[in-house]
DNA sequence: AGCCGAATTTAGACGCGTCTAATTCAAAAG
DNA sequence: CTTTTGAATTAGACGCGTCTAAATTCGGCT
């Protein structure tokens, strides 16, 4: 049986496999976990014992695919879980994470398998990310990008937030930034805020730190193709 | 916080204690949790230390105030999951108790809360176990006796059923034995097997261990207060 | 009263996951 | 081709929960 901790590293070490395109050093996978680097150094030491990880010393660690599966199947409980504690015990948006981050490690695979079918199967999860099926590649990102990539005059709908602070996550929902939400970006201000408006509804400023957590698609533009200024109440200054 | 071990530990001299009527042993305890001796006069030492039990040495251990409510807390996670995984997710009876011996170690107070919520506040889990409200006393066994405790013609309804054994459940669902069956009490055979006839429908055939883990309540009689041998479909040997 | 045996506790050890302090390594800078 | 320096590893320790083996204690029996 592999531990909660073993699995928080192989989840850690596949996330940042990921996002830094590669071998995961020893440094980055403590700051992630809130360890020391010993202490990432002895659990990378059991974890390639157990054949989960391959280790180059002194360089970094990557999954071995039995690692990659176990990382995928607890990315599916977590994701599995958010979704469950959303749409069926009506948790808020923002709740779901922490309590998710538990029982992942806590399930058996009755419990996932009923919950999936409860759920119908579900493709992604509360923030918009994608719930992994079975050992197989979770993300497809093709066609996204990331809200501060864009310009004035886009016109977008969030695909997934991957903030998971739950007062900025309250906040968003409050504003009517959620996973599906469409809007057209109207001011990019020079002190790192962008102001978008929100279909059928009104405008909502962003710091950069938001944008970067939101990914979108773009949309059809509503008619031709417009760049921008010409949205009914465009700038009053 | 304590840790999922100090809770089974609570939940163990808890059961005990009302087993056994007033202070559990080391034995005893060592061998409901399945540990040494040592092991158990250990943990005990511990759990002495944060005021969760009262120890009188070479004597044994019984639960404070404190101790009694962090065990029927963790009873009443037990109960609340069990009851939700059969209710709501469709587990069998039978499955039940092991997923909640895990999951009741690791959900929220506000998991905790939406379930009950969601069960509307259920008094009872699917073994007729009563679930603890907050840290009162969860049983009233008033009017209540096992089911080898009684004699042929006894009219009775099923409260509990305290086996745990997941063949053994299964088997007593299939045969219609399950909280809230009455049956009545036809034969008692003198190598430890008890007979009874299912209201509505057929017989079933017990063996000792089977009637003493079957909590009933007796019921009115159908008619008069005849004592036995006037069912309709009576002896036919 | 004294002994015996069973239950309990104490001693000492181990693996897990963690830490701090000390050491070693590798890669960049001179 | 050295030196420097920052990252990584090794050394040694600790608390948890567990074990086996060795005391110790309690209670009952003669």
């Amino acid at each position: 049986m592999l531990s909660a901790k073993m699995e928080d590293y192989l989840k850690a070490i596949y996330t940042l496999e990921r996002e830094g395109g590669g071998s995961v050093a020893t440094s980055r996978l403590a700051e992630k976990l809130e360890v020391t680097p010993p202490t990432a150094t002895s659990m990378i030491e059991k974890l390639t014992e157990r054949g989960l990880v391959d280790r180059e010393k002194y360089k970094g660690v990557t999954l071995t695919r039995e690692g990659e599966t176990v990382a995928l199947e607890v990315i599916r409980h977590h994701r599995l879980i958010e979704t469950f504690l959303s749409e069926e015990l009506g948790y808020d948006w923002a709740e779901v994470h922490e309590e998710a981050e538990i029982l992942e490690h806590h399930i058996s695979e009755e419990f996932e398998r009923r919950v999936a079918d409860r759920l119908d199967q579900p493709a992604v999860d509360p923030h918009g990310d994608p719930i992994p099926n079975d050992a197989l590649e979770p993300i497809d990102d093709a066609g996204e990008s990331s809200l501060s990539d864009h310009g004035e005059g886009d016109h977008l709908e969030v695909v997934r937030v991957r903030d998971r602070d739950p007062e900025e996550l309250t906040y968003l929902d409050r504003e009517g930034i959620t996973p599906g939400t469409r809007f057209t970006v109207e001011e990019i201000a020079p002190i790192g805020l962008m102001t978008v408006r929100i279909d059928g509804t009104g405008t909502v400023s962003l710091p950069d730190h938001i944008t970067e957590a939101i990914q979108v698609r773009p949309l059809e533009e509503p008619r031709a193709e417009s760049t921008a200024l010409e949205t009914d109440e465009s700038t009053q200054s």
